[in-house]
DNA sequence: GTGGTCTAGACCACG
DNA sequence: GTGGTCTAGACCACT
């Protein structure tokens, strides 16, 4: 499994686990339809609890993220990803907003501040899923 | 005060309150040297606990950005404010990570992502703190 | 547990602890990765308030010198040690200095000084953590 | 005057006060019997309130280092300095425990931290006051 | 059961 | 009147 978790971080592990798995799917290590790990499996990997996996796969169905069936287990959501939701564009407009802020007061000008994010866009996201050209 | 606190959200009141003094200084409404309500009063003003404000104030003084003194109570960093320390390079690194991540499962492109970033900077950082200029 | 307060001494009980928890780390009775008590347990058996111990676990993790977790607790920090950084040694620096002008007032030389200091180590530091050899 | 306070230091006034003076009488610059200025004149010197420099005196006086009187003004200790005493051994012990005990943990051998010691202290009694001989 | 957060109310040192 | 410290008690997130 391609996920690392820092147990002594602030950030929540099944967080960690939320993000990871994202930016799986964002660089392309998990395609649509792609199966994940049972949820015993990985956290047996991980040296984890379980409820802590099974969070992580909740919160990422309930995004839309996976799909999670009885039998077949855990997949990528296959066909079309959920856009940019009005609940998203909130938290992501919060979280920007305070880094954008402590950046100004630390010295980075808008240049600099939005090329910085364009750096990490394309270190996460390298390959390439279809539909994000220009 | 210009301070609006959600008290509904699950991000702590001590890092709204954090986020919106940084908010504050970024956008020139505070300025190097300007003096901030007592913890007192900013408690009593937003009708919150005084030991709410004063963890706010430690951060921020912790990090740079206030001065507390004895008498005087709190001011903002009079002189050079913190530049880009290696923990906040880790803390926004970490954070961009998750908002690209998912910013590009949604369908937003490098260029997309990046001018949103910029649009923010922009809203947040209007006036200018005079160090931030190309 | 080793540590034994003074609750009638102007030094805060936070900081009391504090240095205990040093001291125990530099005397090896607390060894790289050890276990400390919750911050539930510590306060009862000390008979204080959860909120003073957790203020002491604080600082010192914020000196790098304890790991916090979320579920296993708090440990010292295993593997390195901070070194001695610059905050460090203005402290020790204007600590040292006003004991040393006040020592010279009283007659000691700088000779008796230092021997005083190197004593006191020799007694905090019994066991050797290593890598505190010539 | 020679003093330099520090406002925005967590080391309360009085106590940066008493210190200096110390180190003043440490390094010859205040001799048995000089006059130091009056409460009310160094404290408009220094721009601090009145009970600040009156609480330093009294402190000061407290430990016989400073005579007070009505008509001729502050003055320091003539003849005699005070020696070693308990409640002075006392906490130089303490405190230097705590140096000691955080030098240790940083990496400071013994043979190191005494140097630092004897070096701080040469820097503060350059001049002798004659009885700190071997 | 752990730490994280918040509240309420109190006393003290400082200036 | 200011921040610093401490206590008591509560709820919540995480594991």
């Amino acid at each position: 499994m391609f996920v690392e978790l820092d147990l002594q971080s602030d950030v929540p592990i099944y967080t960690q686990l939320v993000d990871q798995i994202v930016e799986g799917i964002a660089n392309g290590g998990l395609k649509p339809g792609d199966p994940l790990p049972s949820v015993r499996s990985l956290a047996a990997d991980l040296d984890i609890n379980l409820h802590t996996v099974n969070k992580a796969y909740q919160q990422l169905k309930q995004e839309g993220f996976l799909q999670i069936h009885r039998k077949q287990g855990v997949i990528v959501q296959p066909g079309e990803m959920p856009g940019v939701t009005a609940e998203f564009e909130t938290r992501m407009t919060r979280q920007l907003k305070a880094l954008a802020a402590e950046s100004a007061v630390r010295g980075l000008n808008a240049e600099q501040f939005s090329a910085y994010a364009e750096r990490i866009y394309r270190q996460v996201s390298t390959t390439d899923n279809g539909r994000n050209q220009p």
